[in-house]
DNA sequence: TGTACATCAGTGAACGCGCGTTCACTGATGTAC
DNA sequence: TGTACATCAGTGAACGCGCGTTCACTGATGTAC
């Protein structure tokens, strides 16, 4: 027996997370295994003893996001499981799509960072995205069906609409245009929250 | 002198074409300059007679599309020039959001296709792609004017429901999901253009 | 308590392959006369 | 009209570098006695 079992998952831990920065600053194909490596302070020969491909690094630093930095970025936005769902929504499309989140290229919900990796990926690696998805879905699920037709379709609509105002700012190089389309998706999302 | 201009522009033009459908099959970084020149029929080397790298390909490839590619898909999508601003925008927004452009791997819009490989591009690429964001947008905001307080607003975030309801969609892995939030973007869209 | 030993996380060099780019060369085209 | 010539689009081999992955080795840790 040498070391404990907590001791190798605490370096896994170490790798996914710098992983999961560096992907969502570069992009998948843009990082390789030697700066994930050096960024959680390691060689890079050391990678395969945790994982057996790049691929796998990438689902596993999607999958940590949820509970790991998304659960830190939801504090900061203020979404709290406590709160009455509709409220919870509103403060959740309020630090979605806010220049915050925009600029925040460490922290950011890895959809809008890494979108056309993750169609290109493999089934496990989608899943995870999916997985992200469908907690966002839910949320907003929850806070716009209790006076609502068609909850369901408004959710999944306003997934659609956070994702993609965030998605397009990023892309822009008019840096004004970049935000005044953020802050339409903005308006545009709350309105479909608290009305009708 | 050898051979004509024209001549070279066919060239040209059949590179570009032959980019055009490998990125947004297979991405900036999945496709080499070797498939590229095959798929127009050529060799390797003849490549750099045209660009100057692989980039600049990128850039001219996306430029493309509005005049090219994307000129058949609005004749396609019933996206007529001649009919009113309201109708176009209708038009646009059934077919950019419909089944057919989610399997169309090929002929899809690239802002669709390449998002993050958009957003780590240099300045000029990211200007080919903001000039079809450009485009839409004001066809959104022509055909929402007319009775509308901020037509503005709802032509941004037409745009953002239809990349990122199309973006997620070509992500998920669940089919049945995808086509869900397909279907829930396009009515959503489609509400909005009709009503208020 | 101290010492020998076994394990395996981590190291760093090397392998092999792919790809963007370069370059000397070829040959089809159009011009000059 | 026919022939010699100049141009340059296109060819295909080669260069150089980077990166995912492998592997023999090291050394820190925990166990056995």
């Amino acid at each position: 027996m040498s070391y404990n079992t907590e001791h190798k998952q605490r370096t896994r831990a170490k790798i996914i997370e710098s992983a999961r920065i560096l992907f969502n600053r570069h992009g998948f194909q843009g990082v390789t295994i030697d700066m994930v490596m050096a960024g959680a302070e390691l060689t890079r020969g050391g990678f395969y003893n945790h994982f057996n491909s790049k691929q796998e690094l990438h689902g596993a630093a999607v999958s940590s996001f949820l509970s790991g930095r998304g659960a830190i970025w939801r504090a900061d936005a203020g979404v709290d499981r406590a709160d009455p769902p509709a409220r919870m929504a509103r403060q959740m499309i309020q630090g979605y799509l806010s220049s915050e989140h925009l600029d925040d290229l460490d922290g950011q919900c890895p959809m809008i960072a890494l979108p056309s990796d993750a169609a290109r990926s493999d089934v496990e690696v989608r899943s995870a995205y999916q997985k992200l998805l469908v907690a966002m879905v839910s949320l907003f699920e929850d806070g716009v069906g209790e006076n609502e037709a068609e909850p369901r379709q408004k959710a999944l609509s306003l997934a659609a609409l956070c994702v993609g105002g965030m998605v397009l700012a990023r892309t822009l190089p008019d840096s004004t245009l970049a935000e005044e389309i953020r802050e339409a998706a903005y308006l545009t999302a709350s309105e479909m929250v608290v009305t009708q």
